[in-house]
DNA sequence: ATCCAGGCTCCTG
DNA sequence: CAGGAGCATGGA
């Protein structure tokens, strides 16, 4: 058993840190991560098992982020760089989207007001679909609590300090759920149905992630949207926040729509079709501005 | 109340 | 195969 495990991880770019702090305390995140003295911390599993881990910007080199891992036995450095490199888009190379924003004045002073914001991603790529599930037309908070109450139930706890976390659920705890405990904390009866019965084809081996994770973006929307309760939209969602994919754009999302007449001035929502048209210009950095875009909803 | 929320299914024409 | 009604639930 150690302490603490303490080492540092790169990032290709600018980050604002801070930011990105009071984005989760204020946002649906809140609950899955815990934020104190400049730091976020939440639970990731590593190797298979939950282990709580914390990071924050390097006092000595702004380049860097600091990482610890709370107590238990020795972590692979190498897995954990991977998990934050990955939930923190940490990977990507911010500057070249930046100038890459340079062909429309409207996208450039889009990210220049959030400069150095990073996707936060989902740690773990089958809780994603759960969460992208979750979050189907309804609002994003109800959202964040449906999601709660089913990482309360389902996820192993974690005590830091006496507080408790929750890591993402396994496919086999919530497979093993019955329709009647999801409609207990407020699932509609279909949402309950989408959630479990596909908990359990992955369980069954009828969907295999691992598989779909390396298919390209177009095969795996096809591959995922054959699952009863997963579109379009989950389907890219889930490639975006769960698998890091660039260049996704979730068209028939109300929120995107919603930011892109507001920074175009347009006084009704935008259609779908009129939104591919647009973001036409987008590519490969789609996911990105999708995500800018998003942000750019949340009150300043 | 009424409308809407970071959709999906299923049924029409 | 494109379009749209119907759906289920809580929030503002």
């Amino acid at each position: 058993m150690v302490n603490k495990q303490r080492f540092i991880t790169p990032l290709l770019g600018p980050i604002d840190f801070p930011h990105l702090v009071t984005r989760i305390a204020q946002s649906s995140h809140g609950a899955f991560y815990r934020h104190r003295e400049g730091r976020i911390g939440r639970v990731l599993r590593v190797n298979e098992q939950p282990r709580f881990v914390e990071v924050g910007l390097c006092p000595l080199n702004p380049s860097m982020l600091a990482v610890t891992v709370y107590d238990g036995i020795q972590a692979d450095e190498h897995e954990v760089r991977q998990l934050v490199s990955h939930l923190f888009s940490l990977e990507t190379d911010l500057l070249a989207f930046y100038e890459h924003s340079a062909h429309d004045p409207r996208l450039q002073q889009l990210v220049t007001r959030l400069s150095g914001a990073r996707m936060l991603r989902d740690a773990d790529l089958f809780s994603s679909v759960i969460s992208s599930v979750i979050s189907q037309q309804i609002n994003l908070k109800f959202a964040a609590e449906l999601k709660r109450r089913l990482w309360c139930l389902t996820g192993e706890r974690v005590l830091i300090d006496g507080e408790e976390f929750y890591a993402d659920p396994t496919p086999g705890a919530i497979a093993q759920l019955s329709y009647d405990q999801l409609r207990q904390m407020q699932y509609s009866q279909r949402k309950a149905e989408y959630v479990i019965d596909f908990a359990r084809s992955i369980e069954s081996g009828q969907i295999d992630l691992g598989f779909l994770a390396n298919l390209d973006d177009e095969e795996f929307i096809l591959h995922l949207s054959r699952a009863r309760g997963l579109g379009r939209w989950t389907a890219e969602c889930v490639l975006l926040f769960g698998l890091g994919r660039p260049d996704l754009l979730p068209a028939n999302d109300v929120g995107l729509q919603k930011a892109v007449s507001s920074v175009w001035g347009i006084d009704c929502r935008i259609t779908e079709k009129e939104l591919r048209e647009k973001s036409s210009a987008w590519k490969p950095w789609s996911s990105w501005y999708t995500y800018y875009l998003w942000l750019s909803l949340a009150k300043s």
